[in-house]
RNA sequence: GCCCCGGUGGCGGAACUGGCAGACGCGGCAGACUCAAAAUCUGUUGGUGGCAACAUCGUGGGGGUUCGAGUCCCUCCCGGGGCACCA
């Protein structure tokens, strides 16, 4: 038998696979579905570690339940509209269709060299008009739904990508791409309500059980709901109140200003007729932009000379304010200020000498000598100062509160979010085509349904910044729908975010005429297990939780969450290098000469950097089609799986996939090169099995037992260390009795248990043991309870805590018989001596502590 | 500043509900095979002391609960992530 000759094997099973369409799912409703998703790539040119992390991770739990009976679904595509394309076309005058077409031609014979039981047949990719014209399908329904509206707002523009943002893809007040600061603009933009469902998808964060608890946690700060109240402010000398929203309605009675925001319409309305009003909210426009800034941007305000009367208090004014801290996004643009209670008051209130009067009093403190000097009270208390409030706890005076304003008419209950609407229009040319029609006439009119898809044209250039689309001679120009009149056809396209909202609902039926297909949707929805990084916590996952929502209203679907289990993966990272000119090197460039760490072009010394998440601006990184050259699929997913547990960060090393690929090997030539046949018939089984030969069987089903408990739990790193040990066990067996039979049937179970992680070296043992029907069609073994049970255990023996001796004794045993067993311990006895022993504890099974 | 999650040998990491710390792998050391190397195999590998059996220290620091703490409680330090004029 010759060396393990990966490449022929690989390319046999691939091909093996794909023929007798092992992975081809279809609706089986006598079996239990599983519907298993890894996050769809970005068809940027190349796989990269990540994508290998993240499809091994994939891939093992779908041939794991596929083993274990589940019907499954494992589908694959791309998420494949995007600004990239766009860049790629400008810099390299390749189209954008080109461009993506072909890198997902390369991507995918990189995917399907790593050997994942996908069903290629379901494959997408959004660009392609038979996917979006389902979307703009989906859109129309939305529109007619009312869960979409156009509208002017002050938006997220990116200069350099020349389009608007979502406010999540602003991060620090950079556009999340290009990096640039974003520049407010008022601009008439295309909104999705995903406001409406707030409560709801904060509230169902509590039902996602099998979600990490990071993200379900990131979402609810993202979502940002907030209790409190809006309290209407009379005036003197103006007909209309300020409304203001807050949380600490409790505090009222010691407000001392109040504060509107520089865009705030009263603010607006005064500067008109005061110029020092009117330079100081540009000032505030123009204001601190950036982290750093912001940080520590001094608190400002303007008195605006207006005197607002307390709500509870008729004679009772406080001076109001425009100041630069207060947001016109958020609330009512509005806010009283109470400084005892709130940083933030206090810092105004000390600048612009205001009143500071406690109204809550901390549980242990004198009402007469409590006072507020530089930090603000913002804890529990009971308060005080306050009229009708004094001596409520928090919680009964926001209440109190609450009911007295409503009963006054001056306020209601009122519960605010963070998050604001999803902002879905794109001035970009590579999206989705958004199927309106601007008509003079009749103003907004959706495209009929007939007339979907709307097509992008191909005759784009992109020599020029800004959207193709938008000076495209013709495309533009279109019939109202309506009227017949010369209309202009929407030129924005869909945030990308919008495809990757839906995507895994059209995979359930990817070539039907509609969006959907009750029938599959019903059958395989929600995704058991979806698979990816971290990174997607809050845009991607938030807005498909609420695209199903809205998907549901429409009738597409049947349910509210799309991903009942979710697994964030690491990420993978190395380190990186530095030549002495500073430039990044790969890490082909380098090598090492004993500690020393040379650039091999120039023998000059090297700087290494710490392990960071691969990057290619830093160069560290590993490209996965070499390493799967050089080394096998196989092999490149078993160093995924080994060592870091799936959810923490992994370092690559040459030295790790060294490790794995000595193990396939070690394989290989323990089944393969000594002909080991198996497993063998349960008759064959001999009658008696040396010791040796039994612990060695009980190795074979404990192994079995523990291997499936891990996987089910994502302890991938866990299950190949137990794997191992496997080996080493069975490696280890002599020719004594039984242990030929024993060593067949733990080396075909083996074989079994490892072929959810290296599918193709186990086809081929699995194969060469002699077996005719494929792994990939081979029931999980199963376990023999009566032998995961052990027959002795190992006792510790303590004295007063200190371990100071083991006992081997059979499984439960009773009690007295270990006390005297340990007493009489050799090496115990002498520490005892003749002292009193106080007492001795007991573990079954487990520990002994003798106490003197 | 607030909220999460981490900190265990030279390294990645094990240790189910408090019960033999360091499984498994990487690396190191010694040896076998070889003309030699690679590959492979065998042994060994937390620190300190000892020829040894063994003793002793040891899970970021300090304190506590317990017969017993990597695990529970308090406190501090360090690293990573998220949020941040959000009223």
């Amino acid at each position: 038998m010759a060396r393990y000759n990966f490449k022929t094997t690989e390319t046999k099973w691939q091909r093996f696979w794909e023929e007798r369409g092992c992975f081809a799912a279809t609706e089986d409703r006598s079996r239990p579905k599983y519907y298993v998703l890894e996050m769809f790539p970005y068809p940027s040119g190349r796989i990269h570690m990540g994508h290998v992390r993240n499809y091994t991770l994939g891939d093992v739990v779908a041939r794991y339940k596929r083993a274990r009976g589940f019907n499954v679904l494992h589908p694959m595509g791309w998420d494949a509209f995007g600004l990239p394309a766009e860049n790629a076309a400008r810099d390299s005058k390749v189209h954008p269709t080109k461009w993506t077409y072909d890198n997902i031609a390369t991507m995918r014979t990189e995917l399907k060299s790593m050997g994942l039981s996908l069903d290629w047949a379901r494959e997408i990719a959004t660009c392609h008009p038979g996917y979006y014209r389902h979307q703009q399908k989906l859109f129309l329904d939305f529109l007619k739904a009312g869960l979409v509206y156009r509208g002017e707002a002050f938006v997220n523009w990116d200069p350099v990508d020349h389009t608007v943002l979502a406010n999540e893809q602003v991060i620090d007040g950079r556009g999340w791409r290009s990096g640039a600061v974003v520049e407010k603009k008022k601009l008439s933009q295309w909104f999705l309500k995903i406001t409406d469902a707030a409560d709801d998808l904060a509230a169902a964060l509590d039902t996602l059980e099998r979600w990490p608890e990071k993200v379900r946690l990131m979402q609810e700060n993202w979502i940002g709901r907030s209790e409190g109240a809006r309290v209407n402010f009379r005036i003197q000398g103006r007909s209309d109140p300020i409304e203001i929203f807050t949380t600490r309605h409790d505090t009222l009675f010691g407000a001392s200003f109040l504060a509107i925001a520089p865009n705030h319409p009263v603010a607006l309305e005064l500067a008109k007729t005061d110029p020092k009003l009117k330079a100081f909210a540009a000032e505030c426009a123009r204001g601190p932009v950036g982290e750093a800034a912001l940080e520590t941007a001094e608190k400002m305000g303007y008195d605006t000379g207006l005197k607002a009367i307390h709500p509870f208090v008729a004679n009772k004014t406080v001076p109001v304010y425009v100041a630069n801290f207060v947001l016109m996004e958020y609330g009512t643009g509005a806010i009283f200020g109470c400084p005892a209670h709130d940083q933030r008051d206090l810092d105004f209130a000390r600048k612009y000498t205001l009143p500071v009067l406690p109204v809550i009093l901390p549980k242990s403190a004198d009402p007469k000598t409590f006072q507020i000097a530089d930090e603000a009270y913002v804890g529990d208390g009971v308060a005080y100062n306050s009229d009708f409030l004094d001596g409520l706890e928090v919680d009964a005076a926001k209440s109190a509160a609450a009911d007295r304003l409503e009963r006054d008419g001056a306020g209601t209950r009122e519960i605010m979010y963070r998050l604001r609407d999803w902002l879905v229009s794109r001035q970009r040319y590579w999206g989705c085509p958004i199927p309106v029609v601007h008509c003079d006439v009749c103003g907004i009119v959706p495209v009929p349904e007939t007339d979907l898809p709307i097509v992008l044209p191909d005759d784009v250039t992109f020599d020029v910044p800004g959207n193709p689309l938008d000076r495209h001679p013709t495309w533009r120009h279109v019939a109202c729908p309506s009227c017949q009149k010369p209309a202009r056809r929407e030129t924005d396209t869909f945030d990308t975010f919008v495809d990757s909202s839906w995507y895994f609902a059209r995979y359930c039926s990817p070539r039907s005429d509609k969006p959907v297909e009750r029938d599959a949707v019903d059958y395989w929805m929600p995704v058991d297990q979806y698979i990816g990084g971290v990174e997607h916590a809050i845009l991607h996952l938030l807005y498909s939780r609420f695209f199903t929502r809205a998907m549901r209203h429409t009738g597409h679907l049947g349910l509210d969450e799309p991903f009942a289990g979710l697994f964030t993966q690491g990420m993978v990272c190395h380190e990186s290098y530095r030549a002495e000119d500073g430039k990044w090197l790969y890490p082909e460039e380098i090598e090492r000469r004993g500690d020393d760490v040379i650039q091999t072009a120039t023998g000059r010394p090297v700087a290494v950097g710490r392990r960071e998440v691969m990057s290619k601006s830093k160069k560290n990184v590993v490209a996965p089609s070499k390493i799967i050259g050089t080394y096998g699929a196989d092999t490149a997913r078993l160093f995924m799986l080994s060592d870091s547990p799936p959810d923490r960060d992994l370092d690559w090393s040459e030295a790790g996939i060294e490790g794995a690929w000595r193990y396939v090997n070690r394989l290989w030539r323990l089944i393969a090169e000594a002909e080991v046949k198996g497993p063998p018939s349960p008759q064959s089984r001999p009658a008696s099995l040396s010791p040796a030969a039994d612990a060695a069987l009980r190795t074979v089903h404990k192994t079995i037992h523990w291997v499936s408990w891990d996987l089910d739990r994502f302890h991938f790193n866990k299950a190949v260390a137990r794997l191992r040990e496997l080996t080493n066990a069975l490696e280890e067996l002599k020719d004594d009795d039984g242990s030929a039979w024993v060593k067949a049937e733990g080396l075909a179970r083996l074989v079994q248990l490892i072929g959810p992680m290296m599918p193709h070296v186990a086809e081929e043992l699995w194969q060469v043991m002699g077996n005719t029907t494929s792994l990939a069609e081979t029931p999980w073994p199963a376990y023999d309870p009566a032998l995961i049970d052990e027959q002795r255990v190992t006792l510790a023996i303590q004295v007063n805590g200190k371990l100071r001796a083991t006992l081997d004794m059979p499984v439960d045993s009773d009690r007295e018989s270990i006390e005297t067993e340990a007493l009489a311990h050799p090496n115990i006895a002498p520490l005892v001596g003749g002292k009193p022993v106080r007492k001795i504890v007991v573990v079954p099974n487990r520990v002994v502590n003798v106490v003197l």
